[in-house]
DNA sequence: CTGAAAGCGCTTACAG
DNA sequence: CTGAAAGCGCTTACAG
């Protein structure tokens, strides 16, 4: 399939290929007699622009750079962000590419040439993140980066405070008499965020705070013996988990432990997905809305790469909305 | 940060760019000597290549494409298919470029410019994968397109009924009777051939086939209601399911209706995860390796850029593993 | 208002 | 064996 270029119109239009980028580009320089026949050639030839050769004369790569961790265990939030970002994307005519994370420290030299950078979710054990706000090209972060990390150009941020006050104002109305938060990692800003509002929301009710830390490969026998231990034992009646696909586990173990979600014990998880909606029983949720929350990193990471660096991080909030269902 | 060009370092070398060009790529045309040089210079000054210049200069792209369809929400498959096909791709210097699919059919001209695409579980209604199929762009399947899909290049293909057929045997060896089938959608080749092995199988068996369908939206109560006709009434005492997730959907339906999956009913899922591992009863799975099957997809399609288009598509397969737990 | 030249960074075909 | 010229497809600063 031969490619129709920008000479090529030139020439059957009898006119320079400056003047025909002019016209494509809606650019003044032209008659509107000439541009009008350059749209009519460039349609029927079914030019398509090639945008390495722009990219190129722009000095711009054309492209933004997903930084994918290797730590993107996540059931669902990552692709759903993913797709709105690349939605965004698409519409400003960016491409979005990705950018593994390698075993050992991603070697930044042989990053494919992006404009720019989106962190969903960055950790503090990661390497690769770090190197990525360090490089002094635009970067928006979904949620902020650890604290010890450069600065980001931009945040997207969840109401994380806000969300995790409104679930232990739930369980408290509801009869819940000790709630605890349930951790996988705390290498997020995401989980510390849960933690320092459930810390200091225990602290103005003179509520002692139970967190519980697992890990996403803890065995099921030993993590049902805590998870005995601190309902049974230390008398928790209401749970927020806070990571991805974790509460369809805990529910598990719950019962086992002869606990019913819902009836015996509240249950909320930290991240909503399919799986919360339709597990039995239905858990209640905290949608991060993660399609729009993509979407709000590309809009701002684009807003950004119009100009300078500014001199403060831009800041912007996505609203999340708690899915009540019947475990909590 | 001022970028170091290959016209930098000529000028520092005393040579010209062209030669600076040979000496770092590792080709004749310079002597060892000069080689040295260019090559301390190009470390020293923090060289790095401009893809867009060479790709331009070699009319390649320099990307892969990864069709990311609306329907993507598999719950960990997806997102562990693109970190093996990235790390491939990453390792041969090529960059992972995310096309989206667009609300209505995907504008196939305003594609990014890539080399290759890689369309990941095509589903027969998808016009975004039969639009890449029919570009004459290299085109690496994972599983085979829908009947009626122009041919890709190459497909790596999972043992989908090797699988099946030993999910089912060891459902009969296990004791049971009447192993059911259940799909949430039939429009992939995945689905397709589950449902062929499946009733082939049964078909050498004389056995009744049996199929239950639903979809990823279907209300609890419904699904709950099928499923009780399904087991108690028409007597399925073993299930495969096939879909990603959907395995814990059903236990938790199925233990609504008083049936513990392991001890009174059968139960596998087709797609394993990180849930079927940590449910409670651990789930029994197909491991259908995402990660390797991500890397066998990037890997094949390298070797296809290479040449001309086969005259016959180039079929690959990858290993599944059955994960045996407690529920099957 | 219009058009042609220069150049983005690279590599390959060719001349010395 | 080595080196300089030409050109990939585009756009922008400049000349007419």
């Amino acid at each position: 399939m031969p490619t129709t270029t920008l000479a090529d119109i030139a020439e059957r239009a009898g006119i320079s290929a400056a003047a025909v980028s002019l016209a494509l580009n809606g650019k003044k320089g032209v008659s509107e007699e000439t541009r009008a026949r350059v749209l009519a050639i460039a349609k029927e030839s079914g030019y398509r622009i090639n945008r390495l050769g722009r990219a190129l004369r722009q000095s711009r790569a054309g492209a933004v750079g997903l930084y994918l961790p290797e730590s993107a265990v996540h059931f669902g939030y990552y692709t759903e962000t993913t797709l709105g970002l690349t939605e965004r994307l698409h519409e400003a005519d960016l491409s979005l590419l990705i950018v593994p994370s390698t075993p050992t420290s991603p070697r930044i030299e042989s990053f494919p040439p992006v404009d720019g950078f989106i962190l969903i979710e960055p950790h503090s054990d990661d390497e690769g993140a770090a190197m990525i706000l360090g490089q002094g090209l635009p970067v928006v972060t979904g949620d902020s980066p650890p604290p010890g990390f450069p600065d980001p150009w931009g945040i997207v941020e969840s109401p994380n405070t806000r969300t995790t006050r409104e679930v232990l104002d739930r369980f408290v109305a509801h009869g819940a008499q000790k709630p605890g938060l349930l951790l996988v990692e705390q290498v997020s800003a995401w989980a510390q965020e849960l933690e320092a509002a459930y810390r200091a929301w225990c602290a103005e009710r003179r509520l002692e705070p139970r967190v519980l830390l697992t890990t996403i490969h803890e065995e099921n026998a030993t993590l049902a013996a805590r998870l005995g231990d601190w309902t049974r034992g230390q008398g928790v009646d209401a749970i927020l988990v806070g990571a991805d696909g974790v509460a369809v586990r805990v529910a598990g173990l719950l019962r086992s432990l002869g606990l019913r979600p819902g009836a015996d014990i509240k249950l909320v998880s930290g991240v909503d997905s399919l799986i919360m909606e339709f597990h039995t029983p239905p858990i209640t949720s905290v949608d991060l809305q993660p399609r729009e929350f993509g979407r709000a990193c590309g809009e701002l990471l684009l807003e950004l790469m119009e100009g300078d660096r500014p001199a403060e991080t831009v800041r912007r909030g996505l609203d999340a909305i708690l899915r009540v269902r019947d475990s909590g």
